[in-house]
RNA sequence: GCUCGAGUGGUGGAAUUGGUAGACACGCAAGACUUAAAAUCUUGUGUCCAUUAGGACGUGCGGGUUCAAGUCCCGCCUCGAGUACCA
């Protein structure tokens, strides 16, 4: 009897199917667990060996809790919208809906030859109607909602219109894009126009005229998590800022919210802090100067309250609302041809150009409230209109952005902080600003002889008592721009009436995505939904023309997953009460700031309206490493078509030419696969070394251009699913990048033929032993036990397989083919290799499947021993082992170290200051 | 620049609270079986010295703490990730 793959595993998947085996239901009587994989984006190219990764972990995980008595929920789905379907709809015409099936359809066929425990009865496509329903009433939701600060939580609009009514504006603290004062009578005689656009400024989800990243070559806008340096992260193309009508989200009122949460929540280290950087918290204080001969006053922010006194002058940035007010008739020329200069550069020059310091001078002044000082007004693309107030107080003493541009444009300089160590000296001597916060405080009135620290709580004391600024906190986190330009996305709930967005009825949702003739913008330059026939709502108002963005679907897509199929909830009170929240979520860390904000923020929204009952989504979190290809080159002999193997390459100049990694095998060419490869090579010729190939190899990411792309079926037809599973796990540890190398994969699979073979006997026939185990048998069964159990929990996969090499390489010398270790070691494999460990334990006789089996208990007392093999070290360097009773006492282990006869050597001439006895660690004798 | 993480054989990687560095595999070498190959099995395999016995050196570099350091502390170097005129 063969170790048999291929029918084993055909078989299994066959039958989990027929019975159900991973459907999933509440059952009270059981705790629930909840493992979800961040669901994927169906791309054209299918899964490469990369992707499974974390899914692998996760079924390992959620099989093992199965086994320990939890009613696991495991479930897998689609984040069908997308981009790269939309892009070759353009390019082909083809419908964005049949791309997206037919690759789901591919990635299907290939996540079910890996044997997952999915309950494919809850799966999820965000491109369903039935599924997009809830994204867009949770909009409505958010359209209809405000936030406030004091009770830090959202709440019904409605109560907001109240207050307005009653008191206006007055004690009002929520979240808003502006700040704006009004009475009440002054609130009621507004038309519902007006209101309705003074409504927009507090309401969560919010329609405004914004700076967008605007993508000219996709055609629509990005969300900053969706630029990396100036270039859109799908498709890299150059972005730039524009100023549109936009769909926003208000996430910035949860700013405290989200980083306050990080420290309830058990994720790497690495990635709370990849979140709290993104959030961006940083204290300070807001101060008002006024403007010398008008009402106008800036207010700024600055951590640095201490340095007040060092300010020379103030610095706005190009785009501020203040900019045009507060430029003079004699320097408006010059600032107008400033802006449209900076308006010119696309953001990605901005960045580059960092070093480049410009400015102009507005001709005003400001007068520093501590000081009494005038300080001159400037613009200067250095001050970001989006953080802060747009404008800065410059201290270019302790700055050194405000250091770079004194210097270009010839501003006093005052030195009012003196850092430890150090004397005051001339500004004009300095090479750059003395930005350090250890220091005291010169040239600064009353803040004079104070340490940094003590000088800006000081300052902030004054100001509030001179009612000239607050104690402020600001966030870079931004709100969310939510609309796209785009056609494969969700539709909004929104209808236009005089102009005024209004929510579509949630009876009448879901609003479902027209069909278009073409997936272009309109010539008029409307986004694609323009060129749909009817779009309006109740025959009379036109629908909005903007989709929903990706990460809309992806926000709460965890809660359908409890309760799939209601048609009247996003998710049933009962089964959000029983499966709560996500116990365990694996997937990328390039989720970090987008994803995992959006969807902690809307489930935080949902929490705060009742909705929900848990305040953070996802409880543990683990981001799997990326897995890397391995790349192969040959040398190809400049000029001509010989190819000169590794080692001998240096004799010539050759150029290194990437090739395909699956006719290579442990870094030797198979030649005339390499000259079938590609009709270029058909008459190569070949300089070998020890009448082999030898190729290059480099660490590369997997992708097709490098040819190093290695495809799970392709390891499964050679090897089998229980093998691709175990040694994507053996390959190292879940969260850390390794290389993909199909080399290594023998030994796992070679590991699986031996475990089989260890149910067999000398005829090649399964047979069973029923005897009673050894006390060396239940030693290794019942280490492996412990170090399985303990290994899983602590998410360390790789070390578990090496731990079943050495179970099976130990029972094959012990020659164990009893019952009584065998029918354990196949509940422990289940998880890993669940084929293999169904097949053994029908053999075993069993009738139910292994996965419901109890997971063996470890019992200490089998690994007890009565003696322990000391290493014996002198002075730290280990000489020899000494086996001594464990319980030995010191001074009869002491004494058999000195009489020992190995130990007679190293203490010859010397004497023996001290021996440390560790039990049942080491011994070590300090001698000198 | 700032923040975080990582540097261990030819390769992937092991190593509780500091306690035998290199587990488990790959690869390589030698051998057994075979006409041959594949498969399987056995042995060896950090580097250097030594015929052996054995010894010296070894976890990016330099210091330190300790009976004992891959692990802790200080200072550097290199690589990776995130982020960036954030006031």
């Amino acid at each position: 009897m063969e170790y048999n793959f291929k029918a084993i595993e055909q078989k299994w998947q066959k039958q989990w199917v027929d019975n159900k085996t991973y459907k999933v239901e509440i059952d009270k009587n059981r705790p629930k667990f909840y493992v979800l994989d961040m669901f994927p984006y169906p791309s054209g190219a299918g899964l490469h060996v990369g992707h499974p990764l974390g899914y692998i972990a996760s079924d390992i995980y959620s099989r093992f809790k199965r086994s320990n008595g939890f009613n696991v929920l495991h479930p897998m789905g689609y984040d069908a919208y997308g981009l790269p379907a939309e892009q070759y709809a353009i390019q082909t015409g083809q419908h964005p809906q049949i791309t997206t099936d037919t690759n789901l359809k591919r990635y299907r066929e290939q996540l079910d030859k890996i044997g997952f425990c999915y309950d494919w009865d809850r799966e999820i496509r965000t491109c369903d109607p039935e599924y997009y329903h809830w994204t867009q009433w949770a909009f409505i939701q958010m359209f209809n909602s405000y936030y406030c600060n004091q009770a830090k939580k959202a709440a019904p609009i409605t109560e907001l219109v109240e207050a307005f009514n009653a008191v206006g504006t007055q004690g009002l603290d929520v979240a808003c894009t502006e700040e704006l004062e009004f009475t009440a009578d002054e609130w009621k005689a507004k038309s519902e126009t007006e209101q309705q656009e003074i409504l927009l400024n507090y309401r969560l989800a919010y329609l405004a005229d914004t700076m967008v990243n605007w993508c000219p070559a996709l055609g629509t806008v990005l969300a900053n998590d969706e630029v990396k340096e100036g270039i859109s992260v799908r498709g890299g193309h150059p972005v730039e800022q524009k100023v549109m009508r936009q769909w926003l989200l208000r996430v910035s009122a949860y700013s405290e919210r989200l980083l306050e949460g990080l420290d309830k929540v058990d994720w790497s280290d690495s990635l709370k802090e990849i979140q709290r950087n993104w959030i961006g918290k940083s204290e300070g204080a807001q101060m008002k100067f006024k403007v010398k001969d008008s009402d106008i006053v800036m207010d700024i922010f600055t951590t640095r309250a201490d340095t007040v006194f060092g300010v020379t002058f103030m610095v706005l940035a190009p785009e501020s609302d203040l900019t045009p007010l507060l430029t003079q008739p004699e320097q408006k020329e010059a600032v107008d041809a400033y802006i449209q200069q900076t308006k010119k550069r696309t953001e990605r020059e901005r960045q580059a150009e960092v070093d480049k310091v410009t400015g102009v001078f507005t001709g005003s002044y400001a007068i520093n409230p501590l000081s009494g000082e005038e300080v001159p007004i400037w613009v200067g693309d250095y001050v970001l209109a989006g953080y802060g107030t747009g404008a800065v107080m410059a201290v270019p003493g302790h700055d050194s952005r405000d250091f770079k541009f004194a210097r270009q444009f010839n501003l006093p300089i005052v030195q009012v902080v003196i850092p430890e160590g150090e004397e005051a000296t001339d500004p004009a001597t300095w090479e750059d600003s003395k930005d350090s916060k250890a220091g005291t405080v010169i040239n600064s009135d009353f803040l004079n002889g104070l340490s940094v620290p003590e000088a800006i709580a000081k300052t902030k004391e004054y100001i509030r008592e001179k009612k000239v600024g607050d104690v402020k906190v600001n966030y870079r986190l931004r709100d969310a721009i939510f609309s796209r330009q785009r056609y494969w996305g969700e539709p909004f709930p929104v209808y236009y009436k005089d102009n005024l967005p209004q929510m579509v009825d949630e009876a009448d949702l879901p609003v479902q995505l027209p069909e278009i003739d073409k997936f272009l913008p309109t010539e008029q330059g409307e986004p694609p939904l323009g060129r749909a026939k009817n779009w309006v709502y109740k025959d009379a108002y036109p629908l909005e023309l903007n989709t929903m963005p990706g990460f809309a679907g992806s926000s709460a897509y965890y809660l359908r997953y409890m309760d799939p199929k209601n048609d009247t909830a996003l998710v049933g009170k009962e089964a959000n009460e029983y499966w709560q929240d996500v116990d365990l979520y694996i997937g990328g860390t390039e989720h970090a700031t987008g994803h995992l904000i959006y969807s902690r923020f809307w489930n935080k929204f949902l929490y705060d309206l009742g909705y929900v009952v848990k305040e953070e989504p996802y409880k543990k979190l683990i981001n799997q490493g990326m897995i890397q290809g391995r790349s192969n080159f040959v040398y190809r002999i400049n000029g001509t078509n010989k190819f000169v193997s590794l080692n001998l390459k240096d004799q010539y100049e050759t150029t290194a030419i990437h090739v395909d990694v699956n006719i290579v095998s442990n870094d030797v060419l198979d030649t005339e696969k390499f000259k079938n490869w590609n009709p270029e090579y058909k008459n190569a010729e070949f300089i070998l070394e020890d009448g082999k190939y030898v190729c290059g190899w480099a660490v590369e990411k997997m992708s097709k251009s490098m040819f190093n792309v290695v495809n799970p079926d392709d390891i499964i037809e050679d090897f089998g699913a229980d093998t691709l599973r175990l040694y994507e796990m053996f390959l190292g540890p879940l969260e850390q990048s390794k290389p993909w190398d199909t080399n290594g994969i023998d030994g796992v699979h070679k590991f699986l033929r031996k475990t089989w073979r260890l149910f067999l006997n000398a005829n090649e026939e399964f047979e069973i032993s029923e005897e009673k185990a050894t006390k060396d048998e239940l030693k290794v069964l019942h280490k492996t036990i412990k170090k399985i159990t303990e290994d899983i929990e602590k998410f360390s996969f790789n070390t578990c397989v090496s731990a079943f090499m050495i179970c099976v390489n130990e029972l094959g010398s012990l020659k164990c083919n009893k019952l009584e270790i065998l029918d354990p070691l196949t509940v422990l494999l289940a998880p890993f290799a669940p084929h293999l460990a169904e097949e053994l334990w029908s053999l075993l006789g069993h009738e139910n499947t292994v996965c419901d089996a109890q997971w063996p208990e470890f019992v200490a007392s089998h690994l007890v021993e009565s003696t322990f093999s000391y290493p014996v070290s002198f002075n730290g360097k280990m000489r020899f082992k000494l086996e001594m009773p464990v319980d030995a006492p010191n001074n009869e282990i002491e004494e058999a170290v000195r009489n020992h006869q190995s130990s007679q050597k190293w203490l010859e001439g010397k004497t023996v200051r001290k021996i440390i006895i560790v039990p049942k660690k080491i011994i070590n004798v300090v001698v000198g």
